[in-house]
DNA sequence: GGTAAAAAGTTACCACACACAACATATTGC
DNA sequence: GCAATATGTTGTGTGTGGTAACTTTTTACC
């Protein structure tokens, strides 16, 4: 007999006892609800490999929480009796916040990752967290009644673009945002009262695309995202985030990739970011500034900017050719103007991605742009606030 | 209130009953007795976070299965009724084989990690499978009675310095042993009639190192192994080893650190494994070939070696800068003759790591040469038999 | 239209897991 | 020798999911 392979979790961990098994069944099903969405309870019963009493159990008592509902069964046109569809409520609703330079966003998600409002407010100066604060307020205010009688609110989810400690709710370091040391979950619970989390930008995107984008279904991807500010990621390893001892794993902007590179902001020499950036690709392009949405346009409008997009890709290419030998992904997504460049020929990111391979490594890979565009920041926000109550249903108050 | 932090396990996985929360604390019971050594069963208790009737029925249902044995209490000196010490039961083993080019090495381990026997057998030409097999059964032979009354063998464990697929025991590719496309687990079971399990070697050493040596409590660890066939590693993100989608993760051998470097034999330019290697060290140190345990001394010995050390030094401090930035690791291991060059100097390791880091996350980092020396791959071989038996101890039958 | 087969909901009952509490036991400290 | 403390032991209770029998609702076919 064959065993099966090397050991995967190392440390031993705590006992189970039976509430944290009725615990881990809730938040089963009800992720699948959220995740897979609307679902029938015999696909439910299957998919939970649990008894089809204990999945009716279970879905009765989702329901009583106010955090599903039942509707009539869908013609299958299979024999049997039909199994009643089951729908995450979509009326518990994520607000999300992101701040950016020159705006911010305001989204309202429900469980089940349906988004009824995206709001974007144009500011005069780069948002303080306390403008951010009553931005969100003046939104919400707005839409006062919808909230009192049609919604209930799980919390606040911010995504910040910067290093942030999600723990204690503080961003360590937002440069563009010019936010230092700066508490942010704490006065956004304070001043809206609600729970409220607060996470890296591109780890939420990561997480985003997972779910909801082109990461849906795979255990093991990368996520590259390149902005003005930068270049940011997420790794999914094993269905699992990277973190890191400190929260800081994947900041994949700064794998090496020219030894003799000139010096980035971090202090190393010839990271991705300093070789492939927004600035340079929109200097070739003719500008000084341009939404991320216009760089596919201009892209396809200046042919003299290939040069300078090719060998962006063949750098980027090297950086990927590190992540395939260390992370083994399924898939490599690319978003923001990563995406951009990627579109502009795929054929060459590929070719240029395999050669800086290890032999035949890259070849299963998958190379895709990431899928959410404008919706993505708020989706990722809203997992942020629904992690807790995906992971206790009953216990989670709010 | 601050919610927690970025989702952590995306997908939903499946549901749970009552079989599955004994299990799963069996195993945590087992699991700490096995990492952690003898214990009192009230630590027990504290550890698991369980009833202390639970942690006894535990306890009993583990001495009924042969797998741990209580002695009579340690004097505590503390007040209260003195509680008995729990053992994992050494008798219960694995048998551990490791091919190298001129010589199988073999081993009986006991759980809770107790060494029994290490026999290294030198061969006059590089082993195939059959005469490995034939090396083990000669070596069993020579203690058949020992197995027969002392022991009771949990499986074989097999570490072999190449690309393996873990899942149905085949060597995809082990260039130093001219293994290719070769079943080891499946001969190895039919002939020794014991379950078998085979696992690439650096893997195995890096969840040794976890359990026994120098990663001992760490969640997130990088392990790189130096060895005359290249640099092998291993990753430990969150407690969880790093496998990747089909299992090639954690190549650290191939990142990129000198973008006009040599092609290496992987195909790439510029890999960690073409600038920091054996060959290069030795050929400085006057020497064709030398055990691991000579490096130590030639280093010493040769003072002229001291720019080529620098050098290799420095170059693998950008591929641990790299590292750094991708899983902010807790610590960073050495083994192999790259413990050797640490150890060469410390010192210049460590400023050339945080010279190649992004600013400040290498700080906390902590650099540290592997422990379990001549240990490391017997150890390692035999958690992936004892892996089994510790996620399921009453399930398993052998 | 009636009947059989299939699939799934419903319900009552069971096995078993851990917690809890009361009690027994073994130690220290005074 | 007694109080305090910690722990093992035992019997009881609550709650978990599984099981099996029954019911309901559909399709397929005669």
């Amino acid at each position: 007999m064959v065993l099966a392979s090397v050991p995967r979790r190392l440390s031993p961990g705590v006992g189970n006892s039976n509430d944290q098994t009725r615990r881990h069944n809730l938040s089963t099903v009800l992720t699948f609800l959220h995740h897979g969405g609307p679902q029938s309870r015999a696909q439910l019963t299957g998919l939970s490999a649990l008894n089809r009493s204990t999945t009716g159990a279970l879905v009765a008592e989702l329901v009583e929480l106010g955090l599903a509902y039942e509707t009539e069964p869908a013609d299958s046109g299979r024999v049997g009796r039909p199994s009643p569809i089951v729908h995450a409520n979509g009326k518990v609703v994520a607000i999300t916040v992101n701040p950016d330079i020159d705006a911010v966003t305001v989204g309202v998600v429900g469980l089940g990752g349906l988004l009824h409002h995206l709001v974007r407010r144009e500011t005069d100066a780069v948002p303080t967290v306390g403008a951010s604060i009553r931005i969100v307020q003046e939104v919400l205010d707005g839409m006062r009644d919808e909230i009192a009688t049609e919604f209930r609110v799980a919390g606040v989810g911010i995504a910040v673009p910067g290093l942030v400690n999600s723990r204690d709710g503080v961003v360590a370091l937002a440069p563009h945002l010019g936010w230092r040391d700066e508490p942010v979950a704490e006065p956004f619970a304070a001043a809206l009262g609600f729970r409220a989390a607060v996470a890296n930008d591109a780890a939420l995107a990561t997480v985003a695309e997972s779910i909801f984008g082109a990461g849906r279904g795979v255990q093991d991807l990368v996520y590259l995202n390149g902005s003005a500010s930068g270049i940011g990621g997420g790794v999914l390893a094993g269905g699992v985030m990277l973190r890191g001892s400190r929260g800081y794993a994947a900041e994949l902007g700064h794998t090496l990739v020219n030894s003799s590179g000139i010096r980035c902001h971090c202090g190393k020499r010839g990271c991705l970011e300093t070789e492939v950036n927004l600035g340079l690709l929109l200097q070739v392009l003719g500008r000084d500034s341009a939404g991320l949405d216009e760089v596919d346009a201009l892209i396809a409008a200046v042919p003299d900017a290939r040069p300078e997009i090719e060998r962006q890709l063949d750098v980027l290419a090297l950086a990927i050719g590190t992540f395939v030998s260390v992370f083994n992904p399924e898939s490599i997504i690319l978003g923001g103007f990563l995406g951009s460049l990627y579109e502009a020929d795929p054929a060459r990111l590929r070719a240029s991605v395999n050669a800086a391979s290890v032999v035949g490594l890259a070849d299963p890979v998958r190379l895709e742009r990431a899928r959410l565009r404008s919706r993505l920041l708020t989706t990722g926000a809203a997992e942020l606030v629904f992690a807790d109550l995906l992971a206790d249903p009953a216990g989670t108050v709010f």
